[in-house]
RNA sequence: GCGGGCGUAGUUCAAUGGUAGAACGGCAGUUUUCCAAACUGCUCACGAGGGUUCGAUUCCCUCCGCCCGCUCCA
């Protein structure tokens, strides 16, 4: 349970966010619109800083992961093969009386739970009309508004990556094992959305698709798979590694980044999915929780936390879906297993043929595909080996943009209390964020305003940095007021022109003063060495 | 979707069936010297609609939104 000193924080936090113009409510003036949020000057630099450091890491900074801006509106197609159409559609009917919800085609099968003897379908509970629950938001291409023209906004980035996964493939000169990373808006029709921005109707993702070969197919490569050691660190990918030891590798990445961000390891927690948890067709899920002020506490009173990001192991199911629903291949050639499994043993070919057979079987037959039909494609798919064909298999770790800019902000968050000469003590905001994602990286003020000379001296020295960062410049009030201003905007360092600037103490001309946010303590620096100062502490 | 609480300047809070007030913030100014200094001036609000009433920010209803609990959560 979150106490009301939890609540407290997020109140605060909220009230913040939107004095600084961090987080607005969407359509305010209007009332608002329930599950919508804008974000206001600093809240979309924040928010830029933090999706270009994601991409940067997951793409430009990797030689194995490529690109991909998909559009939000796809071929319906797509969320039938997803799986997405057909769950969400479940007509439901809630019980006026005992306030429960219920599926409607189950309501002969499920007791009432104020009079067990009964079914719900026959309990004296005043029941709504069954309604539809598609949590998707449903709109029509073209004039005309009719069932052949329904489109959906896309609930998740990741189908586009799976939709385009041959064109990539073929124009990024890459090969298994790489990935395709995303950013992008996702909208779902949420019951109830909450906690501020963490759970949105119009959100945004960051997605890795990251595909890799089957296991059977690095045992046919290597001989053998790799089993990492359960708490082993993981930093460099090999051949030999399995789906097991790349969702290792990717959880403790994903980890790497979070702690770079200024997020460290104390305020995060790990939920590995159990298998009743996970979905059908998956083998693993690990999601990465941030402990908000907001979250449950364990029966420890330890914070657990709510999920950030989720690093799932999902098989080849996703890619085998869309070879199905749009019969195109989605198979891949792997000049390496071809040359491979000429050389492998016979028994050694038919237990990996077999083992390859029998997932691939599973897969079908779960998906309703008959037993003949599936024996026989299960077949085909097996005897792709030999040729070196076989269909990814993928590992997606897939994070939240706003539930990670909230995050940041929570962990951000401090007062400081000062006590002025009369002994009156106030207490005010420091936004603690790490240089990295921090909106303004330096406040650059003149000491005073009324000298044209430090006012001139302080333009020039923001026109120094602005090519490289976003700088804000400020001359209004007193300097101490100016610095809190920037505290509460959580900008790290503040740079301030005063008169030995100007050379009135001729040794320190050309020199400026650097404040430091967290601490305030105050250096002097040559206008010289400056940005090669400051740039290393914010990339 | 259900139940409860709530809605007054940008923020935090007052007051009132009869002209809506403060603090802080913001803006402009005075100030030669570094952590929301002081002083002066200015800006800004009753969530929306309907009803009762001579008159509603206040009472009633509906809607919208926020918070808490349930429900939901691919």
């Amino acid at each position: 349970m979150s106490d009301s000193k939890d609540n407290l924080v997020m109140e605060k936090l909220v009230s913040l966010c939107k004095r600084r113009g961090f987080i607005f409510q969407s359509s305010e003036i209007y009332g608002g619109i329930n599950g919508f949020w804008d974000y206001g000057p600093l809240g979309a630099e924040l928010k830029r800083n933090v999706k270009e450091l994601w991409w940067n890491t997951m793409t430009r900074q990797r030689d194995d992961v490529a690109g991909l801006e998909a559009t939000i509106i796809m071929s319906p197609e797509i969320w039938k093969a997803s799986g997405h159409v057909a769950t969400f559609s479940d007509p439901m009917i809630d019980c006026k009386t005992c306030k429960g919800r219920f599926r409607a085609d189950h309501v002969g099968e499920i007791s009432c739970p104020q009079k067990p003897s009964k079914m719900v379908a026959e309990c004296h509970g005043e029941k709504t009309e069954p309604r539809a629950f598609n949590l998707m938001f449903q709109t029509f291409v073209g004039p005309v508004q009719d069932e052949s023209s329904v489109a959906y906004l896309r609930p998740e980035t990741a189908q586009a990556i799976f939709a385009q996964f041959k064109n990539v493939l073929e124009t990024s000169r890459q090969k298994v094992p790489f990935g395709i990373a995303q950013v992008g808006k996702a909208f779902r029709n949420e019951v109830t959305p909450r906690n501020y921005i963490f759970r949105s109707r119009e959100f945004e993702q960051m997605e890795l698709e990251f595909f890799i070969k089957p296991d059977e197919v690095v045992e046919a490569i290597c001989g053998q798979v790799a089993v990492p050691l359960p708490g082993a660190t993981l930093t460099d990918p090999q051949p030999d590694w399995g789906w097991a030891a790349w969702h290792q590798y990717w959880v403790q990445e994903r980890v790497r980044f979070y702690e770079g961000i200024g997020l460290s390891r104390e305020t995060l927690g790990f939920h590995v999915q159990t298998p009743a948890e996970l979905a059908h067709y998956a083998r693993a899920c690990t999601d990465i929780l941030f402990k908000f002020p907001f979250s449950k506490r364990d029966e420890n009173g330890e914070l657990k936390g709510e999920e950030l990001e989720g690093i799932a192991a999902r098989s080849d199911f996703d890619l085998s879906q869309h070879a199905r629903f749009s019969g195109k291949p989605m198979g891949v050639f792997d000049e390496e297993l071809r040359a491979a499994w000429g050389k492998l043993a016979k028994d050694r070919q038919d237990d990996i043929w077999k083992r390859y057979y029998e997932n691939r079987k599973g897969y079908l037959e779960k998906s309703g595909v008959a037993f003949e039909a599936a024996s026989r494609q299960a077949t085909e798919d097996a005897n792709g080996l030999a040729k070196g064909q076989y269909i990814p298999h993928v590992i997606e770790p897939s994070a939240g943009v706003d539930r990670l800019i909230l995050a940041l902000l929570a962990n951000a968050y401090s007062e400081a209390t000062d006590t002025d000469a009369k002994g009156k003590s106030e207490s005010r905001v420091v936004l603690k964020f790490h240089p990295r994602v921090a909106p303004i990286k330096v406040g650059v003020m003149p000491l005073l305003k009324n000298k044209p000379e430090l006012v001139a001296k302080a333009l020039a020295v923001r026109d120094l940095l602005r090519p490289w960062m976003n700088v804000f410049y400020d001359d209004a009030g007193s300097i101490g007021r100016r610095y809190a201003r920037q505290d509460e905007a959580g900008t790290p360092f503040c740079v301030t022109v005063d008169f030995d600037t100007l050379g009135e103490k001729p040794e320190l001309k050309d020199t400026v003063t650097i404040r430091h946010r967290d601490g305030g303590r105050q250096e002097r620096l040559a206008l010289g060495d400056l940005l090669s100062w400051i740039l290393p502490q914010i990339r």
